[in-house]
DNA sequence: GGAATATTGTCAACTGGGAAACAAATATTT
DNA sequence: AAATATTTGTTTCCCAGTTGACAATATTCC
């Protein structure tokens, strides 16, 4: 008989795994959906970090606001540029790309957006309006860490 | 003044964003624990599953039971033969390889358990018992989908 | 002012996983 | 028994993202 480890996981491991698991499972959803419309949810990210922001950012802060590396900023911006849905602006600095949201980006924003709420309101639909808060709320202590 | 789109997050969505990034940072931090041991998380996880189902099993059932496609395990099953930890048997169906843990590969896991245990009450210190309880209960309700 | 240090954008090399295609073996249908 | 379909393992190619390096520019400190 073949050697065998007992592993009896706490409640911390198991919460642990499942939120691992329902956020890999989101991941892929997500990338699935916005392969519609060739692009990563990378790209789609920078999109709204740019109409979060109002103002043009450099691509370093870019990659501070984002779950991706510095080095993979200009990847994305370049697509987005070929597309018009963003432009690189000169600045004092003469380091800094400043990239902007085009008036093409801010409608593509507004085109897609609805299917963004329809998406989140898809995965979440198990949870009542309460439970979602209460979900938010402990992922939130998490984030303190 | 560049056009720009006004965009208020539900709940849902504000939820669905921090499970993934919570999700995210659960993962990365995983990579580089699992890393140590010079391996993935993938191959931690088909440790796992041989351990816990107890007997031998197929590569593609392996495939159906991990968060990977079917064509990544041959080689997530290759470094772990390698390494000794796991081994691949002859079986009646000539189609199949089984995978069957090794004496070496329980020996492994038992070793680096309590690192993965500690990394579990790590993340989750935030939480108490309780508020662990309820956010593993309503992850699963979100995997019923 | 000048030297060390930091920041920014970029690139090349690498990595892990995914998709599609394939042959071999088995199961199923006719 | 023959033909078709399905399952399994595997390989090849692809792709997004990471790491580490680099040059150019700015900043800080002496």
């Amino acid at each position: 008989m073949a050697k065998r480890v007992k592993i009896t996981p706490s409640i911390a491991e198991q919460a642990q795994i499942r939120l691992m698991r329902v956020g890999d499972r989101l991941w892929r959803a997500s990338d699935e959906r916005f392969s519609r419309w060739d692009m990563t949810d990378n790209h789609y990210n920078v999109l709204r970090i740019l109409n979060g922001s109002g103002e043009p950012i450099s691509q370093s802060e870019i990659g501070r606001r984002m779950l991706s590396s510095r080095a993979n900023v200009p990847k994305l911006v370049d697509h987005l540029e070929e597309r018009g849905l963003v432009k690189r602006l000169a600045c004092g600095d003469r380091r800094v790309n400043l990239v902007a949201l085009t008036d093409g980006g801010a409608d593509f924003l507004e085109q897609t957006l609805p299917d963004v709420i329809s998406f989140a309101n898809e995965t979440m639909k198990f949870l009542n309006r309460d439970e979602q808060k209460q979900l938010f709320k402990l992922l939130g202590r998490l984030l303190d860490s």
